[in-house]
DNA sequence: AGCTGTCAATACGCTACCGTATGGATGTAT
DNA sequence: ATACATCCATACGGTAGCGTATTGACAGCT
């Protein structure tokens, strides 16, 4: 029998359920797209379960970024910490960079919403981060400081914008094999030697 | 006398002056702001005004998008045509696109707003049009097909990646001379020689 | 003076979302 | 078995925007 309800098996809902469904719904349709009622409906449940976890839509959208801030975000840079070439350091967080997907999807979402209050001082954090990685980076690579500085920024700025482009704008998509001469391309304009 | 109404002077409004208040709008606060009734009352009618004009929020949109497609689009590179040497012309491209300001907030602003089915194709065929601009003139500069192509991409990113961190992230500033140092250094990296 | 076309005001219904109030269901401890 | 805390449903009121229908104001022409 039991026409209990549409959703059976589901159990109760944390609010760590409430934020992982948030972010799914972040990296596929945007910041825009967390809203309470649609993310309800997702899950099965109304926005009365909602407002139980959180004060208001707000809050979810905060907790959600902290969470994906502490635990997604700079996962690349310690993975290839321990290669002790500076040059083969860069060049494999080049090329892991360029394999990483949902990660980057989350992040060039998040670059269409920097004038939520909420989102922008997490990537200003983020950037502000990364760029110093890369800064102290291309230093090792004999770069002085000036030009160490203004490396990063024009490679942390052309990993962003090729995100905007190739995520958001779908332009004449590369293959893999045209994907890879790209990389190696960027490698051999923006590391020395 | 003359309780007559709020807004006096103001003569009636032709569909022109609708878009060019959109254009304003969507400037300041981005594609979604561009909304039917916040429109009115910043021109100080009402929407019935409005919707004897355009037949919806939608077709303002493109209207406001093909004014701004063919008149401001691609003034920079006209601009620079006539240079005859290949690198002074590039280089002349990137200071000039590095002093522009309203045209790159607009950019930065349909940049955010991809997603939307009115600025997707809009965008695709600018910024088609420019990386091709910008191949053509760097294999005027020697580079062979594939590298040209390429180094336009790494070029064109970096212009659209730069743009979102400093007009929306507000990144610690770049005060005029630090800017033209790093418009320096990404010619010196970008421009072969 | 009256007609007609152009632009605008008013009033309405509709949708999608936010947030609140209140009561119901279910598990766990006693 | 009862009591409490936890999680959820239902129903409600509010806002902001879209789009429509109807009527009004005014200018130019005849």
């Amino acid at each position: 029998m039991s026409s209990i309800s549409a959703r059976a098996e589901r159990s109760r809902l944390s609010a760590a359920d409430w934020e992982i469904a948030a972010l799914d719904l972040l990296a596929e349709q945007g910041v825009a797209a967390v809203a309470v009622e649609p993310l309800a409906r997702r899950l099965g449940v109304t926005k009365g379960s909602f407002y139980w976890h959180f004060a208001s839509r707000d809050e979810l959208l905060e907790a959600t970024l902290r969470r994906w801030e502490e635990a997604d975000a700079d996962t690349l840079t310690g993975q290839v910490d321990r290669i002790a070439d500076p040059r083969e350091r860069l060049v494999e967080l080049f090329r892991r960079t360029s394999r990483e997907m949902r990660s980057h999807v989350i992040y060039s979402a998040l670059l269409k919403a920097l004038d939520h209050p909420a989102v922008r001082p997490v990537m200003q954090r983020l950037s502000q981060r990364r760029i110093q990685y890369l800064a102290l980076a291309f230093k090792a690579l004999g770069l002085n400081r000036r030009d160490a500085l203004d490396r990063a920024r024009l490679a942390y700025s052309a990993y962003a914008g090729f995100l905007q482009l190739s995520l958001q704008l779908r332009t004449p998509r590369l293959d893999a094999e045209e994907f890879d001469a790209y990389v190696q391309h960027v490698v051999d304009t923006l590391i020395p030697q």
